[in-house]
DNA sequence: AAAAACCCTTAACCTACATCAACGAAAATT
DNA sequence: AATTTTCGTTGATGTAGGTTAAGGGTTTTT
């Protein structure tokens, strides 16, 4: 189904505007020049998504790395059971790809969904090795990038191994409320990592 | 207690050999100059660690990042009820170090200590930026290395939310066969995220 | 408007691993 | 060499969360 640039349900912003948030992201971590935000603009495609589709699936190269401009997103991991695991939810300007594949050009071990129309900047490697050439400093822009999101997920394997779902839970309202309206219930229980009638009786016992 | 760096216990090697293969290490990485090579020898430090010295501890600051020359480290968080949680052991030619802490000067959550007695380069935040902005070209070797830790640390991440402990067991085996002669078994309990007893009892029943 | 898909809840039962306690062997320390 | 600490094992018992099954509500699709 191809949608064009122009349909206005999609894109309620111009294309500018949405490349101008992934400016201003970045002009908040590092120094750019004129000329340098001309050439990260160019570098990054707009794209639209709409509930349920994908970003990148599991088992095949991803060759995508998205810059969320509007909606949400959920990475996921389907196990050898064929269960689901979230790894996290990517809201507007949060970054949503599998550095693995995306890298290797290996098949990737997530799928990335949307979680209602959504809207992205997206680039391939390519253009990324080309662009980083182009702007130097962005290495500096994607390594504490990345030491961030280890940072993140290092807190989160760390809770996930010491700490039970009753207190998985509190974490994860503390740190994110809101979360509730934003995403069902089912996919919350399986951030937590426990299946979505464990939660139901968890939250029950914790109105007592 | 001070250890006179040319104590040939402590040190069989002598202090360019060490340096020499963390430089060997980038090498293989990235492109570097000889005149680079000699400021990146300069900017680290050779220290030695007795079994069970710490090489960080949590609650502390972390002002240090170290490359293991010789021997093994393990890094692991304390929970809030006194547990150990080994996220990762460090062995030769391994990076250690608590990324939050010693980018953002906060009291790390992490402690690194020695298995054995061992060798390390280590150097502290303001040493490190220096070194940054003499060789930018490490800007890249750091945020390929960090990469490559985020994807290890997922990877790991989502075994222990879809697999069971003889799995995760069998998956460490696979991956490092010969661990278990370099870390005690209880070690390998807490990094596999069960207690001592477990893992005793599992390797009972996989005889059968 | 009807049908289908999706989502949440409750209840009975089950299992992987934790907890507690005790023992002997090995290794480190004196 | 003696003492202490560390380490691995085994057994009895407890529990958080998984499993299975079923019901009803809500949203989406047709």
């Amino acid at each position: 189904m191809c949608t064009s640039v122009k349909n206005p349900y999609l894109y309620p912003m111009n294309e500018t505007a949405y490349k101008n948030q992934l400016i201003e992201y970045i002009a908040q971590r590092i120094d750019i020049s004129p000329k340098e935000r001309e050439i990260i603009a160019n570098a990054y495609s707009l794209k639209s998504y709409k509930k349920k589709q994908f970003l990148f699936e599991q088992g095949h190269i991803c060759d995508i790395e998205a810059f969320v401009v509007s909606g949400t997103f959920r990475i996921f991991y389907v196990d050898t059971k064929g269960l689901e695991h979230v790894l996290y939810f990517a809201f507007k300007d949060w970054w949503a790809g599998d550095i693995a594949s995306f890298n290797s050009s290996e098949p990737s071990g997530l799928s990335a969904q949307a979680l209602e129309n959504s809207i992205a900047l997206v680039i391939d490697p390519i253009k990324k090795e080309e662009l980083l050439k182009q702007v130097p400093a962005l290495e500096r822009l994607f390594r504490i990038i990345t030491q961030k999101h280890l940072t993140v997920l290092q807190k989160r394997f760390l809770l996930t191994v010491s700490a039970n779902a009753v207190e998985r839970y509190n974490e994860l309202i503390k740190r994110s409320p809101g979360i509730e309206q934003l995403v069902p219930q089912h996919q919350i229980a399986s951030y937590l990592g426990i299946l979505p009638e464990s939660l139901s009786r968890m939250k029950k016992q914790l109105l007592k």
